[in-house]
DNA sequence: CTGAATAGGACCGGTTGGGTCCGCTTTTCT
DNA sequence: AGAAAAGCGGACCCAACCGGTCCTATTCAG
């Protein structure tokens, strides 16, 4: 699969985030602990995205992190591209000049063009179609 | 990457088939070493596919593997399947149900489109696109 | 100064992709 | 019948990678 547990959780932590930028920044282990994700592990994704300026990282006491881009701003591709790299779809040894097996090399054009679609779809979603919705506790719950 | 090595070994080996399929059965070690691919490795990629019967096999001596489809009939799509299983972009550890994070997961329907994307991709062409040309041997040696 | 917070390097264990080995079976040829 | 030439297929191996932990250093509010 391409998209990773780490999209999963920096994208989840991204959504939380986008709903709170009103109100200041939210510690690391706020989110964690609401998401349900590994803190040490959020950690290093959300140091990742402050890198890379999607969100910004207070420290000291009151600190923690707060989204830095509006949400209907920053595409799912973005996103994804920061958290994981690009979306290589095949890699391939050669370069186009020594492609050993076949003469003009189908491969490249036709992952070239997956690539190219993969990434029309993730851009035409922003944050904010990905709304967190504290949901509903576990009213469900005791069914499985 | 989505496309293993398996991927590029198992397609190179059904162009070479493509190719050749007028003239009888291919050995294994023919094809292995024509497109440099690990013998036994490849023997397995090959045992797969005859299970799906995009190869037949033959053994004793004499024997070796066919075609068994027309390259025009077979899709990308199909043989990428039949070698590395279906194309998931995504994984979710939660049933629609039960999707703890968000109320409505706009991930299932944004994976999905994606995956339904390179599925139009990758149905869009068929072994006979892929053509096996006996490259010019090393014509451009001693430049690397 | 102290404590609350992030930063970030080192490390780790399980999974898996890529690959090997080897004995077995099937088939053909003599 | 027997030897040789093929594919079959189970067991195994190794290195890389992913998900995750730990520990110390740094920064900053009060």
């Amino acid at each position: 699969m391409i998209f990773s547990r780490k999209t999963d959780y920096g994208l989840r932590a991204l959504m939380y985030l986008a709903e709170r930028r009103a109100r200041g920044p939210v510690t690391l282990s706020e989110i964690a602990e609401k998401l349900m994700i590994p803190k040490a592990f959020l950690s290093k994704i959300l140091q990742q995205l402050a890198k890379k300026g999607v969100v910004r990282s207070l420290k000291g006491p009151s600190g923690g992190f707060v989204l830095a881009v509006e949400p209907a701003e920053v595409t799912l591709q973005e996103i994804l591209t920061e958290i994981d790299g690009p979306t290589r779809v095949f890699e391939c040894f050669a370069t186009e000049a020594d492609c050993t097996f076949y003469s003009d090399c189908m491969m490249r054009e036709v992952f070239g063009e997956v690539e190219d679609q993969i990434g029309a779809v993730l851009a035409r979603y922003t944050l904010a179609d990905f709304r967190y919705t504290d949901k509903p506790a576990d009213s469900t719950a005791g069914k499985a």
